[in-house]
DNA sequence: GAGCACTGC
């Protein structure tokens, strides 16, 4: 084989710059970590590139109180720092806090140093995330998702217990770390004020664009890392492609048809539908190949796939023949794969998107960012050097953004603005955020808030209420949990408690295309005319009848795993709705009491039937449809709230419920005023 | 008469 640097196999492309990155050696995420069974932990420890920089960076850590640590994953220093830190006695006077955005990192990193320590998981070292705490009162090293600290803050916004939190993979840049930066801030300043023991923040992050990072936590250094690196030869096209999906396909098989058969390509591609419609069209082609050129593999990868076939994807493939893995941005962070020779990059991602005046959230295929493109060129030559095709011209790159906008300047806030009134940050409006998100897009979630009777307003401020902050106890947006809180008026927490577990989770349906009139056969059985809240609490209730059968959920197109999920859910809830002394009960059949309460808790979800047999949202008077999934496709009500709205080729609302106009009137007389026309129900 | 990237409490 020719070195393939040199000669790009497809021609269209011409070489850009070599990047450098590190080699990645984290255990855990999806990957199977390799058994090195020979070499003694001690030895491997050392090994790591961080362990020559070990005094130099103590003494560094010993002193300062804030500190930036940049280095790739493989540096090792998401395992290696926080046991430093715990061997110097540095904190020993609490708890080290090691957050990461994914809890398969959060528990398989805690696995791999409670190995390190030869100490069993849940003693010296443990993990806290939701459902599973793995902790006792000998952690000291706690590894935990962000989101956890973040709820364990709202009972101690100083975060006492910790003397030193690690705040890993920051350029990640998800809600929660967001808004951890700002609560760890305050509860160090605030520390200090006090004259408690100081609070130590470490940021660790990927990215070399670390002044932000910097310049937030007062101007405080960066501490470069050093890991293992293997070259990446970057390819861009010649030419702008008006096609990436046939770009694609070309550069798989001119690749395939010169490179070794034993170098696997990963392709990022937007979405499950164009990942499955590439793939049949790969293995049609691959049928048809000219001799001398072998099999190949070809494997989608996307996150609502079965975990099985997920799996897929770390099998080896047959020998000579070559593993092609179509992926959405799973591939990016959340699952590693070894063995990766070429990456081909769409440039193109699927991703959401928020207008705060809309209140929409709209799912929209658009162009990376270069950190994004970065990340996915990273992906090639884990173990050795590797190549990243993209499928875009060095120009067009040169255009892209350079970092993807924080999920916090993305997404609706109401959640976050309750959660920051809940740990009692004086002024959300101008809270401390590293990211500002837009001044609407606060305005618009504080009135939310205000709406559903979270918060008020006194003289230019906003007040958290008594029912605000039991909103703020649910782990829940804050329209779900206000409906919980309501429901013991309608003597139906029980129904309420399901439905809104049922509506928390991925969808417990599954829809296999191909399957259509089975699935039509097999939900009829549980569809109501009062809506699909109710059709969702008839398959929940029919579910624990037979004890979560298997064959049941097979024959009934129910996803298991997800079912299950919900009871995991339900019973948190319940947990939380017994410590705020609610009296919880069940109207049994009596649905209406069910739909009387969702209808007041998600009055802002309201939309009403025009004379031209059309939809509008009743807070913007936008026109909405009913989606064609809902059970009431069919009917004309008059008046439905609904769950969410999905702008696709329409304004669809999903997951809707019938309602009367007197019941939106009740819940919120001033708010809907004239807006409703009660006669026509 | 549609089709949903990825996390997380």
């Amino acid at each position: 084989m020719p070195n393939d640097h040199d000669h790009p196999p497809a021609k269209k492309f011409k070489p850009g710059s070599v990047f450098f990155r590190n080699d990645k050696n984290k255990p855990g995420m999806l990957l199977p970590r390799k058994g090195n069974a020979t070499t003694p932990i001690e030895v491997q420890r050392k090994q790591l590139p961080i362990y020559q920089a070990k005094p130099q960076l103590m003494n560094q850590l010993r002193q300062l109180h804030n500190a930036i640590l940049i280095g790739e994953t493989g540096s090792g220093k998401t395992t290696q720092i926080p046991q430093y830190l715990y061997e110097a006695g540095i904190g020993r006077q609490g708890l080290i806090a090691i957050t990461q955005p994914r809890r398969v990192a959060a528990i398989s990193l805690a696995g791999r140093v409670a190995e390190e320590k030869r100490t069993q998981l849940g003693k010296l070292v443990g993990y806290t995330v939701r459902f599973e705490d793995v902790t006792s009162s000998e952690t000291k090293l706690k590894f935990m998702t962000d989101g956890m600290l973040l709820r364990e803050a709202i009972g101690d916004p100083l975060l006492l217990r910790y003397t030193v939190v690690v705040l890993d993979e920051a350029h990640e840049r998800t809600v929660h770390t967001d808004v951890l930066f700002g609560v760890v801030k305050a509860a160090q300043r605030r520390r200090r004020e006090l004259n408690k023991i100081p609070l130590k923040v470490i940021v660790m992050s990927a990215t070399m664009d670390v002044d932000l990072f910097s310049e937030y936590f007062n101007k405080s250094p960066v501490l470069y890392l050093e890991g293992r690196q293997h070259p990446i030869q970057i390819y861009y096209t010649k030419h702008p492609q008006s096609d990436y999906l046939q770009a694609a396909l070309v550069t798989i098989f001119q690749i395939h048809q010169e490179a070794p058969p034993s170098h696997d390509i990963l392709v990022f591609m937007t979405g499950q539908e164009e990942i499955e419609a590439l793939a049949r069209t790969c293995r049609d082609i691959a049928k048809h190949l000219p001799d001398g050129c072998g099999p190949m593999v070809v494997i989608p990868l996307y996150a609502s796939l079965p975990p099985a076939q997920q799996l897929r994807c770390f099998q080896p493939a047959p020998k000579g023949c070559r593993k092609v893995i179509l992926s959405t941005n799973i591939a990016e962070t959340s699952v590693t794969i070894s063995g990766i020779k070429f990456v081909i990059d769409s440039g193109m991602v699927k991703a959401k998107r928020f207008s705060p005046d809309s209140g929409l959230e709209v799912l929209a295929v658009q162009r990376v960012s270069k950190a994004q493109a970065w990340q996915r060129a990273g992906r090639a030559g884990r173990e050795e050097s590797g190549s990243c095709y993209r499928l875009y011209t060095e120009n067009e790159f040169d255009s892209l953004i350079p970092m993807t906008v924080p999920e916090i300047q993305r997404c609706n806030l109401s959640s976050v603005m309750l959660q920051l009134m809940a740990l009692g940050v004086p002024d959300v409006m101008n809270f401390d955020f590293m990211s500002k998100p837009s001044p609407e897009a606060v305005r618009s979630a504080v009135n939310h808030l205000e709406l559903l009777g979270a918060v008020e307003r006194k003289e230019g401020h906003v007040f958290l209420t008594a029912l605000g902050k039991k909103m703020a106890s649910f782990p829940l947006e804050p329209r779900y949990s206000k409906t919980i809180l309501l429901s013991p008026d309608y003597s139906c927490s029980d129904e309420i408690l399901s439905i809104v577990s049922l509506l928390s989770v991925d969808t417990v349906l599954f829809n296999p295309p191909a399957k259509r009139e089975e699935v039509l056969a097999a939900r009829k059985k549980f569809s109501s005319s009062e809506g699909d809240h109710i059709t969702l609490l008839n398959i929940y209730r029919a579910f624990k009848k037979v004890s979560g059968n298997k064959e049941w959920c097979r024959e009934n197109f129910v996803n298991s795993r997800n079912m299950g999920l919900v009871n995991d859910v339900q019973a948190q809830l319940r947990d939380i709705c017994l410590k705020l002394n609610m009296k919880l009960g069940s109207c049994g059949a009596e649905m209406e009491n069910v739909r009387r309460c969702i209808a007041r808790g998600m009055f802002v979800n309201a939309a009403e039937l025009q004379p031209d047999g059309s939809y509008l949202a009743l807070d913007t008077h936008q026109p909405v449809s009913i989606h064609p999934s809902s059970v009431l496709f069919q009917g004309k009500p008059a008046y439905v709230v609904f769950n969410e709205l999905l702008h696709t080729s329409r304004c669809y609302m999903r997951d809707l419920c019938l309602v009367d106009a007197d019941w939106l009137l009740e819940a919120a007389p001033e708010y809907f005023g004239r807006k409703l026309h009660p006669s026509k129900s």
